[in-house]
DNA sequence: TGAAGGATTTGT
DNA sequence: CAAATCCTTCAC
C-alpha cells in the first residue's frame, strides 16, 4: 500500500474533480493554467508543479490521436474525464494528457510544461543548466516526474500517482488584476490541424516549452 | 508483413 | 538540421 496522507478540508477543497474536467478540452485547457499537478510516489514523496502550458485535442480535430478510429492506443481518450492519457512519442519520450469532456467523446488536454515547486533529487542538475526549465516540454516533463505508459489510464485523484489542485487564491487574484495574462496560439509539432489556436500558455513564463 | 512517420529533445 | 528509437497506422 502506498503511503497515505490525511486529507484535511483545506486539501479537499483544492482537488480538481471529474465534473470540472467534464467540459470540452478547449474550455478546460486554459482553465488548467495555474493549476497544480501533484505527483505522488509509492514512498509518499510529492513533487508539485504549476501548469504553465497546455494544448487541447478533441473530436473533429485531425491532430487528435482518436480522429480516425478508436484503437488500443487511444481508447483512454474515450473514457470519462479525469483519466490520464499517456503515450510514447518518437520512441523515447512520454506525454501526459488529462482526459476531458463526456465519455465516448475523445478529448484531452496535453500538459506541455510545468513550473516545478522543487526539483526532484534524481534530476541531474549538471545537465539541467536552467532548473526552471526542468519540466519545460511534454517529454521532459514526463521524464522529470517519472511518468510512463504504466500509468496510462490512471485516475487523477487524491492519493493516486497524481492529482490536480486548483489555482491558489493569489494566482487567481493576479489573473484578475492582469498581473498574469495568458497567450492563445496554434499548437506545436503538428502536420494536420495546425490552424486551430488550441495552445495556451502563461505569457512570459520561462518554463513555457517554446516561444514564437 | 513492411514501411513511413510521429502532440520531442538534444547536440552538431 | 539530423539523430535517437519504437510503436501505431496504413498501404500492399
Amino acid at each position: 500500500m502506498p503511503a497515505q496522507i490525511p486529507m484535511n478540508s483545506t486539501h479537499a477543497n483544492r482537488i480538481v474533480d471529474h465534473l470540472w474536467l467534464a467540459r470540452p478540452s478547449t474550455e478546460v485547457a486554459p482553465d488548467l493554467l495555474g493549476c497544480i499537478l501533484v505527483r505522488q510516489f509509492p514512498d509518499g514523496t510529492l513533487i508539485k508543479g504549476t501548469i504553465v502550458e497546455t494544448e487541447a485535442y478533441g473530436p473533429e480535430d485531425p491532430a487528435c490521436h482518436a480522429y480516425r478510429r478508436r484503437s488500443k492506443r487511444n481508447e483512454i481518450m474515450f473514457g470519462p474525464a479525469g483519466l490520464a492519457y499517456i503515450y510514447l512519442i518518437y520512441g523515447m519520450y512520454h506525454c501526459i494528457n488529462i482526459v476531458t469532456d463526456q465519455e465516448n467523446i475523445p478529448s484531452a488536454v496535453l500538459i506541455r510544461a510545468l513550473q516545478l515547486e522543487t526539483i526532484p533529487p534524481w534530476v541531474d542538475l549538471q545537465k539541467n543548466r536552467k532548473p526552471h526549465r526542468t519540466a519545460a516540454g511534454p517529454g521532459k516533463l514526463c521524464k522529470t516526474l517519472l511518468i510512463d505508459l504504466s500509468l496510462n489510464g490512471t485516475k487523477l485523484d487524491y492519493g493516486q500517482p497524481f492529482w490536480l489542485e486548483h489555482r491558489t487564491n493569489e494566482f487567481q487574484q493576479n489573473i484578475n488584476n492582469k498581473i498574469i495574462t495568458f497567450t492563445q496560439t496554434t499548437r506545436i509539432g503538428l502536420s494536420q490541424g495546425k490552424e486551430f489556436p488550441w495552445r495556451w500558455y502563461i505569457t512570459g513564463d520561462p518554463a513555457v516549452s517554446q516561444f514564437g
